[in-house]
DNA sequence: AAACTATTGACAAATATTAGACAAATGATT
DNA sequence: AATCATTTGTCTAATATTTGTCAATAGTTT
């Protein structure tokens, strides 16, 4: 075994956002963790450690004391959060279902960092949600929602549109943080991601790409407004077996549609198209002429991506 | 044996941005580095030692002591403060060329890495020249001369649009990833980064930022693209000094010069505009109105940031 | 001579540790 | 409702360790 990399108390308080009292207190009260020392009485925490707080920082934001779940077992805590165990908590009381599983707090804590406008803390929290929940759970439930809301109370007029933009600004790097992060074996075969001309927005290009990227395949993100030509050529010069365009539909654009049948035109016949994003009616008819794979759900391309591999 | 350059410690302190006080202690107390010595017992620290040094004073940032890290070894430093400790690829492929560090091959290779569209080898190197270089140095001589190449290559054809859209979105989140690195002292005073409304290009907003931030200001980036009455509410909102919009200029776009002149009705008085990028003498007339501050280069900017502080 | 560097020892500011105290919140009992 | 006990985050004080900084002295470079 070799000596893994320990942490001081400081460095642990700002990556998990528990103060240094909470920790020490922790430890002393319930033996939540057990650093170990240095010959000197310094606390050093593992990785293993600093995750396992993150977990319990969770399960407190979910309603839980902290009494009760700092001795679980580490994966016990892990599936209390994300809510989907039959696991009986250690202790009696079954939970009248609190609201709803998981995730909601951290929607709330990012609704709020978004409007005090504290993209450190947006980036925060973010982190420390991708370490308590799983990648699908991570995207599903807690980013596209985020987003959601966001939209809604920028509707409603208690969000404005900087709000938005910084919160988008934070999303992408993180985002894209995910996408560089994950290995890929070489073989995988290869997908590109972009979006047509005209569309500029990337975050869903972005989740699209980590969702494909994380079912095994080799992806390459060319970011958004991409003219057919360049989609192609991309393609072919990357020897891509899928072309995966995010969009997002305005209500019925003619030059998207073109653009959409230049694409198909440019590409040879055996890369395939799919298509995400809220599609109008108006545009099945050209989804049907350019034979591309249409999805409406993150859900439905990591389906159909694992189908694919087989055929 | 390859006589290598040698730095003395008054340049490395000025390469690090620690006292020699710092150094020298470090070198006794946890011989954290073991520069080679004159005839005379002058200290000569080669190029991996102030990386080392480097890499050390980052570590510090993130909470480690020092007297723990000192004596680490410099891959695994790296990898405690890149974050990739618990999942850390199996292994990259052996880095290319570690031999020289110099700026000209990192561009050529980055130029290799785009022109065969391989993302994550992009990130690789940029993240290698990131601990190797500072950060004036890193973008100063490698981020914008790499985007100025790319712009070159395609003008004469040898590089594709999606060629530059691949590098444009590693870069953008690379210079995003450094920008919230930055810590900036909580009290420093508040600046805001955006670009207006049909200004789409994002990596100038982020260099300016990042420039911004690394001389002391705390830096709120808002993404691009944003209306003057947003711009000017979150001005407003997060109490910033100073509204710092990095701008493409299109010949001659009176749409923009709109925009710029509603920023400043819309502003307090007391809120300064900084604008940045290549200013078509169209727009100095705009500029004179507003009182906006003009800088066409990086260093000029820098340099009006530090003296605003004193003023 | 002036500017730079090295060494040493000392100092003080920052940071960590422990024990204990406090108060807000929660919950159970009366 | 009111009361009491428990839980738990926060705080303080005393102590110890860590680490940046400095002054004094002496040697080196230009």
């Amino acid at each position: 075994m070799k000596d893994e990399a320990k942490y001081p108390i400081k460095a642990v308080s700002k990556l998990t956002g528990l103060s240094q009292h909470v920790i020490r207190a922790w430890e002393k009260r319930y033996q939540a963790i057990q650093p170990t020392r240095t010959g000197t009485n310094r606390r050093l925490y593992s990785e293993e450690e600093i995750n396992r707080l993150r977990l319990l920082k969770e399960a407190i934001a979910q309603g839980h004391n902290i009494g009760n779940v700092a001795n679980m077992d580490s994966e016990d805590l892990k599936t209390l959060i994300t809510g989907n165990g039959s696991i009986a908590p250690a202790q009696t009381q079954l939970e009248t279902a609190p609201d709803k599983p998981g995730v909601s707090n951290y929607l709330d804590e990012l609704i709020a960092a978004t409007q005090s406008l504290d993209n450190k803390r947006i980036e925060r929290i973010l982190l420390n949600a991708s370490v308590t929940l799983s990648q699908p759970l991570l995207i599903d439930q807690l980013i596209i929602p985020f987003l959601q809301k966001i939209g809604e109370l920028w509707q409603e007029g208690s969000l404005r549109i900087f709000h938005e933009h910084l919160a988008s600004a934070v999303i992408r790097t993180f985002l894209a943080d995910l996408l560089a992060t994950i290995k890929t074996p070489s073989h995988a075969p290869i997908l590109i991601v972009t979006t047509p001309s005209g569309q500029y927005h990337e975050i869903g290009a972005l989740i699209v790409a980590l969702t494909s990227a994380s079912v095994g395949w080799q992806v390459t993100y060319l970011g958004p407004n991409l003219p057919a030509e360049e989609i192609s050529a991309a393609a072919i010069e990357k020897n891509a077996r899928i072309v995966l365009l995010s969009i997002v539909f305005p209500p019925d654009d003619p030059h998207l549609k073109l653009e959409l049948e230049r694409i198909r035109v440019l590409l040879p016949d055996n890369i395939s198209i799919f298509v995400g994003g809220r599609a109008s009616s108006s545009y099945l008819e050209t989804f049907k002429k350019i034979n591309a794979t249409v999805f409406k759900e993150i859900k439905a391309l990591r389906t159909n991506l694992e189908s694919y591999h087989s055929s």
